[in-house]
DNA sequence: GGTAAAAAAGACAAAAACGGTCTTAAAGGG
DNA sequence: CCCTTTAAGACCGTTTTTGTCTTTTTTACC
């Protein structure tokens, strides 16, 4: 259970190589999925959702490619993962407004808010900075 | 991301509810079902695979249903999970032997460890019995 | 301006997982 | 033997995952 989908791995593959390149370096998708391995087609898409939200910086055209959208060390873990796989949400019951429909009754559900807040804390101490470097935080 | 499917959910109201009755008490599925609003066939697969694992005991026949396999203080909510929905595992990385393929790159590895670790230690930390009584834990 | 190189966008599709249902069997009680 | 209830497993529609393919747009360069 709880698991990440190849879509949110093969987004940190992708956007940590970005992140190991030398600052305002101009990378091809072609070149990051050769790299980590990843379908090109799909890692193309996966980028695309990262420039939309500014993880990423992209250029068309010749010479064009992708590029870090700030500094690796300002990216965080949780939003990368976010950017491609949602929110962070163990359980329905959290996803509105507490919209168990069976509120009162659901006791589990500060058991589920606590893991929410504790993934979401541990993913947003975690920089491409760190991963880039393979900081051992742990 | 890092939803519990509908299965965990009703597992989790099913055994719930057997745990708030009278200890040796025995429930049938039917009952449950109604109660707790899960279908009646899917509830009934559900509890049958907590009876493999011993976390209810069942009787068939005229008279028969379903009880707890022991008491409630001594089932965690990570056993009840994981009976349903498997081992807690964010990430493929952490399935097998670390068997990212990737090893020696996958820097990613320790973060999705510690996520494991929390989600477990969280689920651990919480019996049927605090959640049959309604026990404010967080 | 034309052409080639790239990303952007969106339609499409196979495969797996999810969320069940249905049927048949087995066991127990009366 | 018959009724009740769980056990087991086949089955099935829908959604999500995991991509691919095609077309369009943007840009650089000649």
């Amino acid at each position: 259970m709880m698991e990440l989908t190849r879509k949110g791995e093969y987004a940190i593959r992708g956007i940590v190589y970005l992140a190991k390149q030398s600052p305002g370096k101009v990378i091809l998708v072609s070149e990051v999925a050769e790299a980590t391995g990843v379908p090109q087609t799909f890692l193309a898409k996966i980028f695309q959702s990262f420039a939309k939200l500014g993880l990423v910086n992209s250029f068309r055209g010749t010479g064009g490619g992708f590029l870090l959208g700030r500094p690796a060390a300002k990216i965080t873990l949780r939003q990368v993962v976010e950017a491609v796989e949602g929110p962070i949400i163990p359980n329905r019951c959290l996803s509105d407004e507490g919209n168990c429909g069976r509120t009162s009754e659901c006791t589990v559900h500060p058991v589920w808010r606590r893991i929410q807040e504790e993934i979401a804390a541990i993913l947003d101490g975690v920089t491409l900075e760190d991963l880039a470097k393979g900081k051992k935080s742990l």
